[in-house]
DNA sequence: CAAGATGTATACGGCAGAGTCCACCTATGG
DNA sequence: CCATAGGTGGACTCTGCCGTATACATCTTG
């Protein structure tokens, strides 16, 4: 920028195979597309992300969103292969596939379910995934909640809020990963237990004052080990 | 008679007096906002769900980012004048008014939740808000969980599934309405609970094995594992 | 009724970003 | 060592949308 004339290149010019340079850029993309979504996302900042050059990008993608599609068609794909079990709902197992997916892509798991999902050209791929997962959330809970609308609440409740969980488990910085599953289990079990009980509920380890819970906080140190 | 191409009206023109209209467009600007956010709404969308034209809105906003601050800026006001008692946590009060708001305006509701914390250019605002209750939260967590990584957590997963929650049961259809603030309310406090355990967790209605196989991934073939 | 506020219709300037083209450079592998 | 795939850089068109301006119509109120 400095000097216009040509300089030799500093950096070597790293050059890739098709293939890798493929994955390369769907993953940079993943970076990118996670932080303002799709449409706030131009194609100039992808490239710099790759760092590379727009036109290469059309070299490996007719168009922006084919490179979306493609980066979300990655992301369900890897979902689908953690927990292809067919439609069976929450199991550790599931959870664990999801929390891997989501450990080992944090970008990608956010885009997938903070911005994809809002996006009108390209929910429907993904609302698929998660009306799937619902459904089956739904054949688990509704012999427990007699309430049908009550069922269904928890029924999009429940994955929701252990979506969000999950979520905030990677911004916590992944504590105690030999848990989670469990942990996430529990969030999803929490909704269902709301939606069965209409009964007085308190803090635990505390007794059943509802309110103002601030005023006695107690510190238990119960030394659990993680 | 003086422009021949002129055609008489058939709808009336309908007026408004200033502030009305304001207030109209706003709610307007709201639901466009709300299927697709920020960037992806055209004003001339907004302009058409207000049933005028784009130059009118310009006689109200000075821009559109201006238009989608009034529209935030309305939607926090709500908020904190349905909860505004001093940072406090989570109280039934609390959860009442954020569900009120909910309730009155869905779309804003999830403009704020959804897109806007998304949205790099407008997030800080509601983020300082998210931030006011994650520490409202921490301060009722913290004593009960021993694991500062996971009280953290907890504090930020829980506001977060009763947010979920929250959106999940208005498009439940707002089951009964009496008990919900009671609802989300249990919703928060799973997460504490999961913060809490690593216990064996079953679903309600299930005999429950105790302790003991935390990391042991048993597979219950009731078809009610979770 | 006159004045002013409110709304319509349309056209235009400008800019950012998608998508294309071309001339040229250079690692890399057979 | 040479052919080629992979890459750079810039200039270009095109489109959508923001923002502005102008001219005209009509409801409302003093």
């Amino acid at each position: 920028m400095t000097d216009p004339t040509v300089e030799p290149r500093d950096e070597p010019v790293r050059r890739m195979k098709r293939a890798d340079r493929r994955e390369q850029i769907i993953s940079a993309a993943t970076e990118a597309f996670a932080r303002s979504g799709f449409t706030a996302t131009s194609l100039d900042e992808i490239a710099e992300e790759a760092g590379i050059t727009r036109v290469v990008l059309y070299r490996h993608f007719d168009s922006k969103s084919d490179l979306y599609q493609s980066v979300l068609d990655k992301m369900c794909e890897r979902l689908e292969a953690h927990i292809d079990e067919p439609v069976e709902g929450f199991t550790d197992e599931s959870i664990d596939g999801l929390l891997r997916v989501a450990s080992d892509s944090p970008a990608g798991f956010r885009l997938l379910f903070q911005h994809a999902l809002r996006e009108t050209e390209f929910k429907e791929r993904i609302e698929k995934f998660r009306n799937d997962v619902s459904e089956a959330a739904y054949l688990q809970i509704a012999p427990l909640v007699p309430d049908d609308a009550l069922a269904r609440w928890a029924a999009q409740a429940a994955p929701a809020a252990a979506i969000e969980a999950t979520i905030a488990w990677l911004d916590a910085g992944q504590p105690d990963p030999a848990h989670v599953a469990a942990r996430i289990r529990k969030v999803a079990i929490g909704v269902v237990e709301a939606a069965l009980s209409t009964d007085d509920i308190s803090l635990p380890g505390q007794p059943t004052s509802r309110r103002d819970q601030r005023d006695e906080q107690q510190h238990q140190d119960s030394g659990q080990d993680m």
